[in-house]
DNA sequence: CGCATCCCATACATTCGCGTATCGAACGAA
DNA sequence: TTCGTTCGATACGCGAATGTATGGGATGCG
């Protein structure tokens, strides 16, 4: 039931490709102005600058392109973070704080992609085979930044007592205070506030195993 | 634009009210097993018992009556969660970690309402009138929350160093958590990760002021 | 009980969105 | 270039949802 093998594997030409890649993205763009539920097949035509006949060559109905969507970004995301871990774990001389901050920006809180998300998420608590898809998505943040969050507490001599704990937390946290900086997005404050309770939740997470632990993530 | 003021103040006779919430407790149902988006004004009827007559005879909109619900629904809520408040205020032994797991008993995690929630949230990230309301309504769980909080914190020598940024942190815990809850209903440690994260963030927004204060959060 | 008012059901016209079938044009391979 | 294949535009029929206008039955009040 995955996006992957929805279709025989038929000979993806570059044509193709790109005709599917700009309803995907036109998609994206309506879906976060009218809602997924609002938005109809024609919408997603015009702005990709196609007609009906072009999306029906392409997917078989709405709900599939809202998943192929959802799945192609959400693994750019993951990929976007993943480079931004790999380029941070170089630097071995970081703090703590400074690699806070740094995965912070390399997961932006975009409001297009936080509406559409919240209405994918209501969906998959609808159905269940969406529901594994999340779960799945869910897992691999969990691989992904786990690792470097305890690389860096280790260098500042801490360590992480409840790992899967930990991953939970920092994902409803993320999720939790995106919905504020969205809907305050001029007030510098709400960032602050999401920022420290990142710092509170890693440091609740972790204990010091080392006494002069240099940078501690508390003041 | 509220919702108090869209009509003149007509005589609200014993029907019409009835109809009126009718109308109210079957959206809330079609919208969470559909989606709002993809709710339509008949199903609401059907689901309530009338016409679509009766619909249009007691609002003008879908998204008329969606903000209704909602407000009337986060009102009760609001309702509940002042009451458990007030029934454990009384309680002067009551420990902290008892008075938390009264408080999140009073904000049951009802997925129904969640699914709701979400979409509303989405739905007034693209609309400044409905953002205003939801601001309003966070203000009002603040208002509510804090001060039993750091009520019970005070009995357990633990002062609140920053009010606001506590009461944000609880709101974006509790969303991130809930849809984790949901996403496995049957999982009872997702229930208590969700449990223990709270105890980690009021602990680390508050910090004890009596060094034998009996009762601490955490172990 | 009788009356005036209000509220909801019904019917209607209309618009909108969907899915399909067909055809011309763009593309890729030789 | 030429030919076969693929892709996307156009046209069609259909069903569904909307909003309104109107009438009948319920309700409240004397």
């Amino acid at each position: 039931m995955t996006a992957s093998e929805t279709a025989a594997p038929k000979r993806v030409t570059r044509r193709r490709a790109q005709t599917r890649q700009r309803l995907l993205d036109a998609a994206l763009e309506v879906f976060a102005e009218e809602g997924f539920g609002r938005s109809t097949v024609d919408q997603v035509c015009e702005r990709a600058g196609y007609t009906r006949g072009a999306f029906y060559s392409n997917f078989t109905s709405l709900d599939e392109l809202f998943l192929a969507m959802w799945e192609q970004r959400s693994g750019a995301m993951l990929d976007d973070l993943r480079d931004a871990l790999d380029r941070l774990g170089d630097l071995e001389t970081v703090s703590p704080d400074g690699a806070l901050r740094a995965v912070l920006d390399a997961v932006p809180i975009d409001d297009a992609w936080y509406r559409v998300t919240a209405e994918f998420t209501a969906h998959a608590l609808r159905n269940p085979s969406l529901r594994r898809v999340m779960a799945a998505r869910e897992e691999a943040i969990h691989d992904t930044l786990l690792p470097l969050v305890e690389a860096a507490l280790a260098r500042a001599g801490r360590r992480v007592a409840d790992r899967t704990g930990l991953g939970h937390a920092l994902v409803a946290v993320h999720d939790g205070t995106s919905v504020q900086c969205l809907m305050e997005p001029d007030d510098e404050a709400v960032r602050q506030r999401r920022e420290e309770l990142f710092r509170h939740v890693v440091n609740a997470y972790s204990t010091a195993y080392s006494t002069q632990s240099e940078g501690a993530l508390d003041e």
